[in-house]
DNA sequence: AAACGGATGGGCT
DNA sequence: GCCCATCCGTTTG
C-alpha cells in the first residue's frame, strides 16, 4: 500500500530505555516490520498498553519465572506469551535490565503485505487483520519469535515512521482491556480517532 | 449491538 | 483446579 518496498530504519538505540509509559506513547506511529521467508509484512502501531512492575496485572509483578524471564532482560527485546491456550501476545521490554516492565502491542494499521496477512489470518477485510494483540501476532507471523529477540535487528524490527506517513496526532488514554487486577489504571494508549484499534 | 460460550494449554495458588 | 493482557461464531434483545 502506501509503503510498498519502503526501506525501514530501526528506532535509535536508546529508544526503549525511557520510562515504560513514555515508550508506550512513543511507540504509537512507529512501524512494526516482520521479515519472513514468505515475505515482508508491516503495520503502523496504533494501540499499546503499559505493564509496570508494581502493577498486579503485570506478569512480572510477582517476580521472575521461567515464562516472564525476558521481561527482566534488557530493554528493546521481545516478550511473547501464550494466552487462553490459543493465541500469543507480543510485548516490547522496557526499563533498565531487571525491572520487569513491558509494553503490549494491541493493534496495527496494516501497511505492507496485506495479502500475506490475510492468508495467515484466514479472513477477508483489512480491518480484521491486526485489530487485536492475538490477531497481529498471526498476521505478522511472529508467534514463534524467540523471547529476547532484539527489536532493532530483526527479523522483527520497530522502525521509524516514514516521511510519507501523516503525523501521529493526539493520544487517547483509557484503562486496559481484558484484565481484572489493577483494572482502573490509565495505561492503555491509542491514536485518537484511529479506526484500526481493537476496541473503542 | 451486546452478550455469551467454546476452543485450548501453560502457569501458578 | 482455576485463572487467564483472546478471538470468533452464534444467539439474544
Amino acid at each position: 500500500m502506501r509503503l510498498h518496498k519502503a526501506r525501514y530504519r530501526p528506532v535509535p538505540a536508546g529508544f526503549f530505555s525511557a520510562g515504560t509509559v513514555s515508550v508506550a506513547r512513543a511507540l504509537l506511529g512507529k512501524v512494526l516490520v516482520s521479515q519472513s521467508p514468505e515475505g515482508r509484512t508491516a503495520g503502523r502501531i496504533v494501540e499499546t498498553e503499559a505493564y509496570l512492575r508494581d502493577d498486579a496485572a503485570c506478569h512480572a509483578s510477582r517476580g521472575e519465572t521461567k515464562r516472564n524471564r525476558a521481561m527482566f532482560g534488557p530493554a528493546g527485546r521481545s516478550y511473547t506469551y501464550l494466552i487462553y491456550g490459543m493465541y500469543r501476545c507480543f510485548n516490547v521490554v522496557t526499563g533498565p535490565k531487571g525491572l520487569g516492565e513491558a509494553v503490549l502491542i494491541r493493534a496495527l494499521e496494516p501497511i505492507e503485505g496485506l495479502d500475506l496477512m490475510a492468508h495467515r489470518r484466514g479472513v477477508a477485510g483489512p480491518k480484521a487483520l491486526c485489530s487485536g494483540p492475538g490477531k497481529l501476532v498471526i498476521a505478522l507471523g511472529i508467534a514463534d519469535l524467540p523471547d529476547g529477540s532484539d527489536l532493532r535487528k530483526g527479523p522483527l524490527v520497530v522502525a521509524e515512521d516514514g516521511p510519507e506517513m501523516r503525523e501521529p496526532g493526539k493520544i487517547a488514554v483509557t484503562t486496559r482491556i481484558g484484565i481484572s487486577k489493577d483494572a482502573h489504571l490509565p495505561l492503555r494508549f491509542y491514536l485518537e480517532g484511529n479506526s484500526w484499534i481493537s476496541r473503542k
